[in-house]
DNA sequence: TATTTATATTTGTATATTACGATATTTACT
DNA sequence: AGTAAATATCGTAATATACAAATATAAATA
């Protein structure tokens, strides 16, 4: 089974495009997807699209226990998903950027509508 | 910590609309993500994305091993992700709906710009 | 300084994923 | 029928991930 010569260039130039020098892209966005693609991190990030909460308003809202929680919002922020700013004891999680928050948008809109 | 009553209200409406009765819109999402959420597969969808390709094509422009490939494939496809059709003694594989593609197309722009 | 509150980390255990060789299946062709 | 080619599935060992209890840390306040 043969493909055009064409053709084979095209996906080539395509390939070579995203996965850039040395699949750093691909290996970044596969972890940092990874991270989102779990219920309990997709509810946080629910809860969180409205706006920073801090770890024990998510406790209530999610209701997952407070260690697996704070386990969960450190490996978003680990992987860039989330960023987090203390305040005396409370440390308050919020999205990274707007691209983050772009991509949960059309999750949320290809899945649930 | 308090929240304002309004904002809890205005939150746990948000909750109940994206998770649905049965939490299955999550769990959908979640899997369906985590599908997508593997370097080897992500390759694959970006070879897909231009086109649907035979597994040999697949294998060729990805570097996966066969059996592995046909693993992976299996797994996207029983995800909803990928369609595939049977042509003598080939399998072509493609992406399953413009939604699958549209998500692709925004994880591209987010992590490849 | 002692205590309390909020959050983070460690630890143990159970479960899931991964890659790959070996084997099986499907279809075409002789 | 027998063989070859393309793809799928199975078995398994290595690795990764999930969860929650226990413990540790950090900051506020008595």
């Amino acid at each position: 089974m043969k493909t055009s010569a064409s053709k084979n260039e095209k996906i080539k130039r395509e390939l070579a495009q995203l996965f850039g020098e040395q699949d750093t892209n691909i290996e970044i966005a596969a972890q940092c997807l990874k991270v989102m693609s779990h219920p309990a991190r997709l509810r946080i990030l629910c809860v969180l699209r409205e706006g920073e909460q801090t770890v024990q308003n998510l406790e209530y809202y999610t209701g997952i226990k407070q260690s697996t929680l704070s386990q969960h919002l450190a490996l978003l922020k680990s992987r860039g998903v989330l960023v987090s700013r203390r305040e005396t004891t409370y440390s308050f999680y919020r999205f990274s950027n707007d691209q983050i928050t772009q991509l949960f948008d059309l999750i949320k809109e290809v899945f649930c509508t």
